[in-house]
DNA sequence: TAGATTGTTAATCGATTAACAATC
DNA sequence: TAGATTGTTAATCGATTAACAATC
């Protein structure tokens, strides 16, 4: 049922993005104005529209809040999705002012620093903990995926402690390359790869 | 020459992590190695390596400091890339501290804001200017690349302005999908994408 | 009606994996 | 030597594009 691919799901952000802004203009999209939004062939837009189960209206297009619901739906917005972020430097406080994770089903519980100065200090409502109470926290609430945003040079040495702790999931905003088990999966947000791909257009 | 895809380009920025890393450990390097670290083929990794030219020493693998120069040399870390931020929330200022920025050669050369309280401020020895200013700024020392950090409703408003004062890349933060004439590219960092497909894996 | 747009199949293109001879 | 590892070709897999009949 779930075989869609990152690429896929990447897409599919980006139709909702334009959806969320469209609703207010108008009830019904078409391929064509998608795929021309985001430099895409119309029936690679189709295609990803039917996995999502939704059926258009021929020469009216898609309905605008269907298809919202539809990629709402498949990539799971509405499930709440608890996560820590580790290291409260600048990203990491700019991450939890990230308005828009909320929108998306995304919740932040709490920042993680071992810098003394930054402790029970509150960014945005959320606290900043101790490193040292990671494993409490997660064996008494077992959230299992965490934001690392360290400096690269303590990447390592902070995910292994993380490891240990019971994290599951890694979204790593540092520049480094991680050592994790099998059963721990790292996802790179590679700002610089971003930045490169940019320069080669 | 340069029929690079985004996918090496990718790849290799994370092979350069390992690299840099490395370097201090051991003078060689196998493809087997960086592929386990990544979850790769290895025979993908020998691909990707040699389009930058690089031989490798059977039985020893790859030189480690030859390889991680042709990274760079085949990705540009030693061109200096000039980009100003639009605006300085938490989002741009964290990202004006972001000191990798520097080591791949990315120069952040002042940030622009339409929140008076913020004009004139400094960030990480970066002048928070008008977006009135862009204009001429970009005119007087030429600067094509924007980051995008504004507030979501104003993505459109603010992408408007810039493509009017002349920017021709546009490296957007936000969650909103821009309305661009065809000489104009936007690069998405759909960090919301990311997220959900991390929770894919 | 004519035109626009979908839904879908077949064709193409590109990226990854498998395999293995060469060789240090 | 035997084992490890490269470099590269061929096979496979997956993703995109082209094309077009169906139809509102």
């Amino acid at each position: 049922m779930n075989e869609i691919s990152n690429k896929v799901i990447n897409r599919l952000t980006l139709y909702h993005c334009i959806l969320k802004y469209t609703m207010k203009e108008s009830e019904f999209i078409s391929s064509f104005e998608i795929a021309d939004l985001l430099n895409l062939d119309n029936s690679l837009v189709r295609k990803d529209i039917a996995l999502c189960g939704v059926l258009g209206h021929k020469k009216q297009g898609y309905s605008v809040t269907e298809l919202k619901g539809a990629i709402e739906e498949k990539l799971g917005f509405s499930e709440r999705k608890e996560i820590f972020i580790i290291g409260a430097g600048s990203l990491g406080s700019a991450l939890v002012k990230y308005v828009d994770f909320k929108d998306y089903g995304i919740d932040i519980l709490a920042l993680f620093d071992n810098d003394p100065q930054k402790i029970e200090q509150d960014v945005n409502g959320k606290k900043i903990l101790p490193l040292s109470k990671l494993e409490n926290s997660i064996s008494r609430i077992s959230v299992k995926n965490i934001i690392l945003a360290v400096p690269a040079e303590h990447a390592q040495e902070v995910t292994d402690y993380a490891v240990h702790c019971g994290v599951r999931f890694i979204w790593n905003f540092t520049p480094a390359v991680l050592r994790v088990p099998k059963s721990v999966t790292v996802y790179y947000e590679n700002i610089i790869s971003s930045f490169m791909q940019m320069r080669n257009a």
